[in-house]
DNA sequence: TTCTCAAAGGATAATTATTATCCTTTAAAA
DNA sequence: TTTTAAAGGATAATAATTATCCTTTGAGAA
């Protein structure tokens, strides 16, 4: 993604251009497997190493308000970050802590059909998110 | 649930029955809205003053360990705790911390079968759950 | 019933991701 | 260039959870 793409999603949303948030934005989109705070971090510290542990909280808040990027929670006590707003899934691992998108429009059409149909009493369905959780098999994952 | 349930419950999976056990197993189970460790420490304390923090954790970690209970995880910082271990969905309210319980079995039927169909590439699929996020409509909840 | 001891609990400190504070710097508009 | 509200840096604080370490106890054995 370019300086320029960056610049634009930002000005977009009324959010000053600086360097803390290009770097931060840049490195989210180029980190997979759903970064932390800290590998966020740890990635921009190479480029900009006096960017401080406590504006990438920041930014990460500022950019998930405006929809820049979607926070992903997690059985573990650390929030992770996606570059990819529009609507999917996530595929968990359940033995690493990988986190793989998935998309599936046939799987939303059917979704919402389904609930289209059965009704929740009292309730206005907003979202619905999918985990799935399962293991993969044959892979080069990492073994610890 | 009366005292022998949760007793045999306990010594069916071969662990200690200790009144402290037997307290947070009951409170979990009475208590509504997937309590926190705290909600369920404060819950037990009126009967049990002395039973620490510390154990109501360790406690709450080896029923999830045996199935007892699930662990149930949330936007927020503070892991939440389920007495239903049989499959089912949660349904999150977007503007307030209640978590509501989602029985479906014409849905899992659903999900089962399409991803009988689809197969998603080197991946087991071992479970799937779905985050229902809206807004409850015309109801008592309490208001800020 | 008493004895034994691994397992469990209590008190308290440590951990750790995240947030707050507060002063300094800077982007962007005039 | 000047102005200033917004943003960043350094550092401390917070808060849920976990670890430590000594004491107590449940439950099987004798
Ligand atoms: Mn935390
Ligand atoms: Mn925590
Ligand atoms: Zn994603
Ligand atoms: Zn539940």
């Amino acid at each position: 993604m370019s300086t320029e793409e960056i610049t634009g999603k930002l000005t977009e949303k009324g959010l000053k251009v600086t360097p803390q948030r290009m770097a931060i934005y840049e490195a989210i989109v180029k980190l997979k497997n759903h970064p932390t705070a800290e590998n966020i971090s740890e990635y921009i510290r190479k480029n900009h190493p006096n960017i401080s542990v406590g504006t990438v909280y920041k930014v990460l808040d500022v950019f998930a308000e405006n929809r820049l990027i979607q926070k992903v929670k997690t059985e573990k006590d650390v929030m992770r970050y996606d570059a990819i707003v529009e609507n999917h899934h996530h595929i968990y691992c359940s033995d690493s802590d990988r986190i793989e998108d998935y998309f599936d429009n046939e799987l939303n059409d059917l979704l919402e059909t389904y609930f289209k149909k059965k009704k929740i009493p009292d309730f206005k369905v907003e979202d619905i998110k999918l985990q799935i959780i399962g293991k993969y098999i044959q892979n080069n994952e990492t073994l610890t």
